[in-house]
DNA sequence: AGGCTGCGCTTAACGGTGTTAAATTGTCAA
DNA sequence: TTGACAATTTAACACCGTTAAGCGCAGCCT
């Protein structure tokens, strides 16, 4: 039903997802859905954990060449679930999961990084730095995506440029953020993992 | 009136935060909003606007020691504006800004960095990487605060404890993750920041 | 067989939300 | 005085999350 009410999500949006829609969904009606779940942000906690479920089922064979590899494939996939459903990052960051079943792939990570010279607490530092970076990443990158109404394809460069001719550097970065969200998550992600092994690896880090 | 309604955010939380709610402040009643605004995310969006203005007024001096301890600065900043109003970080982050107020501080830092040896794209690249962090980690803190019902103080790390007895890394790491925001936030920060500079300075960045 | 129990759902309704249309007031210019 | 215009009010609409009460139906107990 959690699954249901994600699926639907990239056809209505995030404020589309109404309870009666999601009922129509199941071919039953608004309030039956309370039988299940306590109120709307239950659902919601639960799809995220949901979210979270297919992720740890698609990460599966992750290598052993080094922490580094092994993190910056996580964040990859980690944004490419995100991505997966319209609203996506929003859904997930800030909503509690319902269970415990974040718990054992964190205890793998942490597992991996501490046996690659990091101390217990600059693991989960390290696991919380990059993962900000996703998050924050692929929510500016769904923010400017193409909203609900208004003109076709997200963001008009050319219309930006003009607007900041006055400000050649600001004009000429709009290049840089908003070309490839791909390459641009990249190179942000790579420059992470790089201060990460630098300042936190062997570090006391609380 | 984007002022009124932001401060009236940290009474009410973004929930809360309904058009009569906002009229009842201005002693007006909630139809006349919208002869100032198109819908409620014309207004949204300028009060994200409003919180930009206000951050870089208090910007202010930038000390010219290094980009980098002028960036970390700049995110400090960022970070303590997003943390002053409840839900912050979720208004702020995923709006589009209403007016160019925002091209100028921009051109500035993209100046100090390219006169620091960045490539213009590397340039821009920084200023999103270290940015989409700073996102991320508050959303994240502001989610895990207090729910508005819920038992009090956040987040219960005793039961959370418990909770995971068969994971003692990821029992362990919620003393990092949950103990000190602040400390937190400066740890993967100087992380990101070292990375920045190892990979991203000199680089072509697209 | 009959009756009880409880699950899963429906129907009906409530207060509140964003939003629109039309009528109304206040103000200043010609 | 009249008229235009800005800013607001009143009234209403469709829809939202949510609650209360009742209905049908399975299964079990005696």
């Amino acid at each position: 039903m959690a699954r249901v009410a994600l699926d639907l999500l990239n056809e209505t949006g995030l404020d589309g997802l109404t309870l009666r829609a999601i009922a129509k969904e199941l071919d039953v009606k608004a309030p039956a859905l309370y039988w299940h779940f306590k109120d709307k942000q239950a659902l919601l906690d639960e799809m995220a954990t949901e979210m979270l479920r297919r992720m740890t089922a698609d990460l599966g064979d992750i290598p052993d060449d080094g922490w580094e590899a092994a993190l910056t494939s996580a964040m990859r996939t980690l944004r490419r679930h995100l991505l997966r459903y319209r609203d996506g990052a929003k859904v997930y960051s800030g909503t509690r999961f319902t269970d415990t079943s974040y718990a054992a792939p964190m205890e793998d990570w942490l597992r991996r990084l501490t046996s690659a010279g990091f101390t217990p607490g600059a693991a989960a530092r390290a696991w919380l730095t990059a993962y900000s970076y996703t998050i924050g990443h692929v929510i500016e990158e769904q923010a400017m995506g193409p909203r609900p109404d208004e003109d076709e394809g997200g963001y008009d460069l050319a219309a930006r440029a003009e607007r900041l001719k006055d400000f050649p550097l600001a004009a000429a970065a709009g290049d840089e953020l908003f070309r490839s969200y791909d390459q641009g998550f990249e190179a942000g992600l790579a420059a992470v993992m790089a201060g990460i092994g630098a300042t936190l690896r062997g570090a006391p880090g609380a």
